[in-house]
DNA sequence: GAATTTTATGTACGCGCGTACATTATCACT
DNA sequence: AGTGATAATGTACGCGCGTACATAAAATTC
């Protein structure tokens, strides 16, 4: 050592411990002086921890999957929060076959915690997420819930997200309104659907029937994948029964965006001879033309808010599954929306001024 | 050992130096029945590397960059890539303030190799990138290009793809175009000026002066920072010589698209008053009203390839500034663009058919 | 000023692998 | 059968840190 200690420079850059202030000072001149740089590989290794947070995102094949608003948005919000609590952020692009479930990273020790974006409600899905809950490992669904299943997710009030949007149609005047919605895997699409049914059902469109069949006209649902393509094409299934149709809500923009796309080439010009609302408030909505009514969601805080309470349970409690015993008070957050109303949703009156 | 042997353990694991098949078998029995499951942190300390691949992204404050088109596609073929590989990702969003360069990545042993996007020309991001060339560190930037400085790099062609889209524009009838360009420190900013530049002279309509000085008329000349917005306002100051420009040809779509929303609400239709043209072929370019002509870059192999160069690199030659003296062969790839044609530049008598 | 506590530093070891080297088993060929 | 080569496995050590424990120095107490 060029100062006179040895392992007190452990001590020293990890501030533990009593130390004389002027020990420290020579300490890191010499650190200075010699080029030291500690290895966070070695740290790591003798900490038992990598330090990083993993973050899996979907297996989509053909789709470049960043490119949706959606996970960016997320994105940001975790690696804004890993920056403040000293973490990394690991990227993990789901692999499409050799899928052993999402266990192997802990147990490898790549990650210390796990945020899983744009999980599906399957059976294998369902099975991996159990496992990785009875292990005890620290790990966060983010914009999908499970039913009867206990996770820990960060989500927002889909329901109520949707349940605005279709009231605000209905209050501009439009009462046949259509709703195209995404795979019903997603939580999102499943929790649309009930805000979609709960406003009609209380504007007396839809008559409260027992309580699950609704008289919904089949004309009025559809079912895209999410993407602008099947927005488009949802249009011209729409056009069909266009004499029973004032306005469509559509799961989310890119859809939305499709549709406007499909009904203007059918000639029905969107926000004039038909009302349009999307879902997510995305950089989209606000350059078609007419600009999209959309519901805002805070995906930002979401991954953010996922990533904190990851990260600070990684830290906190251990991770074996047998200390867990006691029962750690569950993590299920929902989040707010808000709904951002533009042009595309005006009544005819309005929107011709 | 639930077998018999010892360390051979790692050999069979690693698959290095010769053993016998039925050894092997029972140490993966006994491996998988005792749950055994290597410590990838154990590991990566023992080989003295991290099997990290970082990607540092810029910090833009209010701006959550990953909503960029751009960056997404590079970091899905960087993610592809990686994963092909065998490494790990890691995403680093650059800090604020207290950045002393990016070489601490590699003293600190976080990453073996090192993906750098949106970089600047500025002082510092030179110096800092002058520092990881001297050290040897394998590092590769994306989309951005620095003269007289030989930085490996994978750019694409911006100044031909510039001049195509120009070109197309002069092919379609329009002379007076004006060029909405992005902020000089982009390389990608002044490759474009240089394609716009010759594409004009070429149609004889910029005078060939000395070399530097090209006739061109400063109306035609706008600077904004790539964001929708400041094409939004640009539009209104090309709207105050809209006596002398035919078409306006945008630095991006981004750009782009907020011109045409600026002329639109200034009162003059995209695609019939004002030809209009972008770059990047995003998204966006496909949603608006009309469709954008825009210049496809291909970012997703542009990502790709970095990243399969600098892990090459990585993994090959050693890392040792002293030992790299056999001045390896400087990688400076420049791929290739393609001008997608939309209506929005189609010239008057076309678009109204 | 000796006994006791508190503060500051040194010592020693282990984390869980990879791997150079030593050792032994196997086999081919003379 | 013997020599040597090659294949297969075991032994031992170190990677670079954190940290429990031991120890030494300083501060406090009576």
């Amino acid at each position: 050592m060029a100062g006179v200690s040895e392992a007190t420079v452990s001590r020293v850059l990890n501030n533990v411990g009593p130390i004389k202030e002027e020990t420290k000072q020579r300490v890191r001149e010499a650190a200075e002086r010699l080029g030291y740089y500690p290895s966070a590989i070695a740290q790591n290794f003798a900490r038992r921890r990598s330090g990083n947070l993993g973050v899996v995102l979907p297996y989509v094949p053909k789709v470049h999957i960043f490119s949706t608003y959606y996970f960016s948005e997320i994105l940001n919000g975790i690696g804004e929060q890993v920056r403040e609590l000293g973490y990394d952020m690991l990227l993990i692009f789901r692999k499409p076959g050799l899928d052993n479930g999402y266990i192997d990273l802990f147990r490898s020790q790549k990650v210390d915690a796990c945020i899983l974006l744009g999980t599906t409600d399957t059976p294998e899905e369902r099975k991996a997420l159990k496992e990785l809950k009875d292990e005890g490992y620290p790990f966060c669904l983010v914009n999908q819930h499970f039913d009867d299943e206990q996770f820990p997710e960060v989500d927002a009030d889909h329901e109520q997200g949707a349940y605005h949007a279709v009231k605000h149609l209905l209050e501009e005047g439009h009462r046949r309104i259509a709703f195209l919605n995404g795979p019903p895997q997603y939580s999102n699409s499943t929790d649309r659907l009930k805000g979609y049914i709960r406003a009609m059902t209380e504007a007396g469109i839809f008559k409260r029937k027992n309580d699950f069949t609704e008289t919904i006209p089949p004309a009025w649902l559809g079912t895209g994948n999410y993407s602008r393509t099947s927005g488009y094409e949802a249009a011209s299934r729409f056009f069909q029964n266009r004499d029973c149709i004032d306005a469509v809500f559509a799961a989310n923009d890119r859809m939305a965006i499709g549709l406007m796309q499909g009904f203007r080439d059918l000639g029905l010009v969107p926000g004039v001879d038909i009302a349009i609302a999307g879902y997510d408030d995305s950089d989209g909505a606000r350059i078609t033309d007419p600009p999209l009514t959309s519901v805002s969601v805070p995906f930002y805080q979401m991954g953010k808010a996922a990533a904190k309470w990851v990260l600070l349970r990684a830290s906190g409690s251990t991770t074996d599954a047998e200390e867990t015993g006691a029962a750690d008070p569950l993590y299920q957050i929902q989040m707010e929306t808000n709904l951002v109303i533009r042009s595309s949703s005006m009544s005819n009156q309005t929107s011709l001024e």
